[in-house]
DNA sequence: TAATTTATGTCAACAAGACTGACCTTTTGA
DNA sequence: TCAAAAGGTCAGTCTTGTTGACATAAATTA
């Protein structure tokens, strides 16, 4: 009985999906985060710091797609807290390049450390093969004109990764 | 050189896939939204009472995971726009039973379209297997506590969308 | 050199949506 | 009958988003 769909019930399933996963994949970090007075804003502008140091003020609006008074309130905060540093551009001076402290560091492999054990739990339970196929899905989710954005910040997050060691 | 990541430099691809899929995924809904002077809020309750018809209050605070002055707020808007309406329980008469109205199944629809039309694509470009097996990962990222009842969750929106034919 | 554009900072004001904590009514069930 | 459960509501706070205007320093262009 009623094993037949209308079109527009379809991915239902998908779609919470995406709801659920993200839910549960944001709450570790920001239980970590509300003891150290900071929230998802802070959280996001570490993040992309982190794996893309020397990063300017205009490519980080464009990454988190924010006014700049919405950065300009977490950055400071970071920066008066000690977080983040910013240095003067070598070559353009009026651009400020972003950088986290060591402390800063501290920080942001506290906040990425449950998020990396529950994929790597994931990647335990499906599989090499299958965690390469659920990226290369994922990929695809994203909207077709930022693609090569990404690909090209993970492949500057891999590099910035493998500096750390 | 360097191929050799450390093991906390791992799954920031993953990480921030998350990150930009649903940041898109959310994003078409949203527009749609700012015409109608609601937001997201409003969108998750629409959806969830879209997907189980006659939900109480109480099992509605548990899937947002908001408390009840945060929920108050939004279902209030949407019962007075006519979008969501309330029926007394027939064995428990406490309950508040939430059910979409005709303009609100208009609504949820034409949130729903854009989302449904970029899994579309996705299972389209990937293939069935691969898009089921991005489903199964999906579900892994859900923290384990959690899974069996978004299944059941899952399952009753199925039944409600079969309904609906 | 002078004028313009770019990158950034900052101020004020506002809105959505989350929170806490208190207190209320209605209904149920022991 | 009375405590517990389901829900409603009030007041106040916080974070994070928004707009629009204006300021400064450095780079670029005419």
């Amino acid at each position: 009985m009623s094993k037949n769909k209308k079109p527009s019930d379809a991915f239902t399933d998908a779609i919470e999906l995406m709801f659920f996963a993200y839910r549960d994949f944001i709450d570790d970090p920001d239980t970590i985060l509300a003891a150290h007075d900071f929230g998802r804003a802070h959280h996001r502008v570490l993040h992309f710091v982190a794996v893309s140091p020397g990063i300017s003020i205009a490519e980080l609006l464009d990454i988190l797609r924010v006014t700049k008074q919405s950065l300009a309130r977490v950055l400071r905060d970071l920066i008066d807290a000690g977080y983040i540093e910013q240095r003067i551009g070598a070559s353009d001076r009026r651009k400020r390049l972003l950088h986290l402290t060591q402390t800063g560091k501290a920080l942001h492999d506290k906040l990425i450390a449950p998020q990396q054990a529950r994929f790597a739990a994931v990647r335990q339970a499906v599989g090499e093969a299958a965690f390469e196929q659920w990226k290369h899905t994922m990929r695809l989710v994203i909207n077709s004109e930022d693609r090569e954005n990404i690909d090209q910040l993970i492949t500057r997050s891999r590099a910035a990764a493998a500096g750390t060691e």
